[in-house]
DNA sequence: TCATTAACACGGG
DNA sequence: CCCGTGTTAATGA
């Protein structure tokens, strides 16, 4: 048994369900920045996050590309199960924001746990509801706050997920979860830096007082 | 007016 | 040297 599927899931599957999860899924580790699922990538897995966190990224027909929202630990990725239903492909890229431990349940198995345990059927729909809330979160930043604002809400939640006050990310990786570009960034945080909210040092930013 | 793009210098690893 | 960073000038929305 794994310990991490026990204590991060035992809550809210049934002991059965936890077993049956352990019998069929892979556990796998991404190292941070990993591409896990790629645009066009055909989905077979349904992903449960044990440790880490994923972002979920998309893609303008440029290549530019945009955050839409980051899924935690003992959640899934609502998206891939849409794709899991239809057999489609994938409509978004998911890449490791921090080192990422996730067992991959092969998506077969859906439609049988669906009925057959209420349990995996309240989380699915849990899920989707959180994902759509979080969509809705980000939709409301893009269109009513500005830029600084949602630079100020990526590097809180960003200092949440790496839990510390010192994220490791750059103005470029910033600049494009924003759909924004570097200079624009690095004027905004050198502002912060200057208002002493935040410490901008090489490869990495420290959150002082937001 | 403010964002984007390109370009360049600086400097730390 | 390589690459992240800080800045500026030109251009566009």
């Amino acid at each position: 048994m794994i310990f991490q599927l026990q204590e991060i899931f035992g809550g809210v599957f049934p002991d059965k369900l936890i077993q049956r999860i352990n019998q069929v899924a892979t556990q796998r580790a991404f190292p941070a920045d990993t591409i896990i699922v790629d645009i066009g990538q055909k989905i077979e897995h349904i992903p449960l996050l044990l440790d880490g966190a994923i972002k979920v990224m998309r893609e303008d027909e440029n290549g530019h590309e945009m955050l839409l929202y980051h899924v935690e630990k003992g959640s899934t990725c609502t998206m891939t199960l849409q794709c899991c239903i239809g057999q489609a492909k994938s409509e978004i890229r998911a890449q490791a924001e921090t080192d990422t431990l996730l067992m991959m349940v092969p998506s077969h198995h859906m439609e049988e746990w669906m009925s057959q345990y209420p349990a995996w059927q309240h989380f699915i729909l849990n899920n989707y509801q959180q994902r759509f809330n979080e969509l809705l979160h980000t939709i409301d930043s893009i269109a009513f706050h500005q830029l600084d604002q949602r630079l100020i809400e990526l590097l809180q939640k960003k200092a949440l997920l790496q839990n510390s006050n010192i994220i490791l990310v750059t103005h470029q990786d910033l600049a494009t979860e924003l759909h924004s570009s570097r200079v624009v960034i690095s004027r905004l945080l050198k502002k912060l830096e200057n208002q002493k909210v935040l410490k901008l040092m090489r490869n990495s930013i420290e959150i002082l007082d937001m």
